[in-house]
DNA sequence: CAAAGCCTTGCAATGGAATTGCATTGTTTT
DNA sequence: AAAACAATGCAATTCCATTGCAAGGCTTTG
């Protein structure tokens, strides 16, 4: 599916730089922060990219992950997800040695129990250890 | 176990700072911030208390977890946690309506699958939702 | 006990990232 | 075409984490 047709699914305007975002978080295999996009669109003013990653993650094109140093890191969610419903329940990985942090989009969150009178909203887990890359 | 045997036990010096910092974390129900710290001990500066905590979470007195805003959260650990060992891997809950962070150290992290030549060495497991206070 | 060495503290400064205000420019609606 | 609304760029701010360094304490050793 084409960047200006998922864009207008999650009712964003398909402006140039959402445009450019999108198509890069398309290749990306790994969760990104908003320092490491900056870093790659060299041009573009960081406030923009801010408001654009909030934006994407407002409106369920991207679910956000805070890395063990506290960085948010991005990625884009699965086909599916939109604001009301998240279908993107899955790990994240952060490997101490590349300092990546990874989706897991095969490997669901397992469902838990809670106290009495707690209402669980979302649920976030982060594996830190090593990846298959550092071994 | 008095505040003085806990620091020994996980090599710390028994300085003025760390017994306050150490009782007073001992009185809390849920986790605490630096800055809550700081708010609660208004006369120490506020670097001591951020490397008072540092140390108690390198020596494996405190754990910590990164609420949704961010903020790095500490609580005391189980009391046979060290340095080498932890033996709390439980649930943490982040509240959006008072906005506390809480252990869950009755509700343990379930076991995970993860990719082929994945090491783990840390897991942390972070629920958002309303606790039962704020229903 | 006294000197030396190591640890802790206080204060100032720095770093890094998230967030906001506001004027400008672009897009959609009427 | 005008009005209303949304996105962008730039500057400034806020917030929190982290470091450097000098001073004060405690521990170890001769
Ligand atoms: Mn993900
Ligand atoms: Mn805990
Ligand atoms: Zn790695
Ligand atoms: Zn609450």
């Amino acid at each position: 599916m084409k960047a200006q047709d998922i864009l207008a699914r999650h009712k964003l305007q398909p402006t140039a730089m959402r445009m450019l975002v999108l198509s890069y978080l398309q290749k990306q295999e790994k969760a990104i922060s908003l320092s490491g996009l900056y870093d790659d669109f060299e041009n573009a003013d960081r406030t923009t990219l801010y408001r654009t990653l909030k934006s994407f993650e407002e409106n369920g094109l991207v679910h956000s992950i805070t890395d063990k140093k506290g960085t948010v890191q991005y990625a884009l969610c699965h086909a599916d997800c939109d604001v009301h419903e998240h279908n993107d329940a899955h790990i994240h990985f952060y490997c101490t040695s590349c300092e990546n942090t990874y989706c897991l989009p095969k490997f669901n969150i397992p469902s838990l129990e809670l106290p009495k009178n707690f209402q669980k909203s979302e649920v976030k887990l982060l594996v830190e250890g090593v990846c298959d890359q550092c071994q």
